[in-house]
DNA sequence: TTAATTTAGGACTGTTCCAGTACTCAATAA
DNA sequence: TTATTGAGTACTGGAACAGTCCTAAATTAA
């Protein structure tokens, strides 16, 4: 099984690229090269990450995009959830009133606790751990480092 | 986004439902009866379960499934792989190097800490748990309580 | 003022995957 | 031998997903 959608870990990618260079604005053409992903996906993408702030836009000639806040206080999940929806492991966690077995499933009440730790799990890490930057230190469990790079990106 | 899927939820609430009562055996449409869940869907799902060493099945007339384990040996885990598969975040946990873009891909080395924390959860959580005599229990925040009660099950 | 650039916000489409069903074969008990 | 039940496989309808396209609005530059 596969947790994240394709274009969840898309929307990753491409805000961990905004984050190597937190200052650029980069318009959708350009992070889709350098991402190799396809255009039009990347800035139909762009769209739900500027709808769920995680990034800001500006229009017009010379426009683009750039990350709303500093990599290191954007989450993971945030990233998700402005892509995929609010997270929730079954039916019920989301929709919870919705099921009519409510009343004598003995499941139910259990999820929350696996829900909580998945949404911790993709809570903790930040866009700024994701950089290429942090690799390295991240090998060496040093903490996270702000600071940008040169260009990387792109994934499956 | 929903993490998983609604036969995995259903094998959930059907690998529960075997576990209230851990010494009968009983037959795919007795259990679907008792869970409200399709006969064919259960049957489906059992035989997924009994690939996956979760319940062991008798053939022949008054054959049927029952845990292969004790209930309190059996994680969640476990469950959701038997139906859904081994449990990756994105595309390139599962089939890594088949990713064409794994050389410069930022992101991917990242996607194994939070994949982690997401097994863990659902690895910490046993079928025991789940039943519906540990949920007042789990309301007291009391330990896990192994033994059977009386029927129960099905969602949405 | 006009033209070019770029995002916003839809609608649309093709494909894939998922949930559910049906059918045949093998094993077991009476 | 026969009825019952699981094993295994193939099939189908529908929904969700990935990806595309088009028009409108905003901004900049000429």
């Amino acid at each position: 099984m596969i947790i994240l959608s394709k274009l969840a870990d898309y929307g990753v990618i491409i805000a961990t690229q905004l984050a190597t260079q937190p200052e650029r604005q980069a318009n959708a053409a350009t992070l889709a090269e350098e991402t190799r992903l396809p255009r039009t996906t990347v800035a139909k993408l762009l769209k739900a990450l500027a709808h769920g702030g995680v990034v800001t836009a500006s229009r017009g000639a010379s426009g683009g995009y750039r990350l709303a806040r500093p990599a290191e206080a954007i989450s993971i999940a945030e990233v998700v959830a402005a892509i995929d929806g609010a997270i929730g492991v079954t039916q019920c966690s989301i929709h919870g009133p919705d099921c009519t077995r409510t009343t004598f499933c003995s499941t139910k009440p259990h999820w929350k606790r696996i829900n909580d730790a998945v949404g911790t799990a993709l809570a903790a890490m930040t866009l700024a751990e994701m950089t290429p930057a942090n690799l390295f230190a991240q090998w060496l469990k040093l903490p996270p480092k702000p600071g940008p790079t040169e260009g990387q990106g792109a994934a499956p």
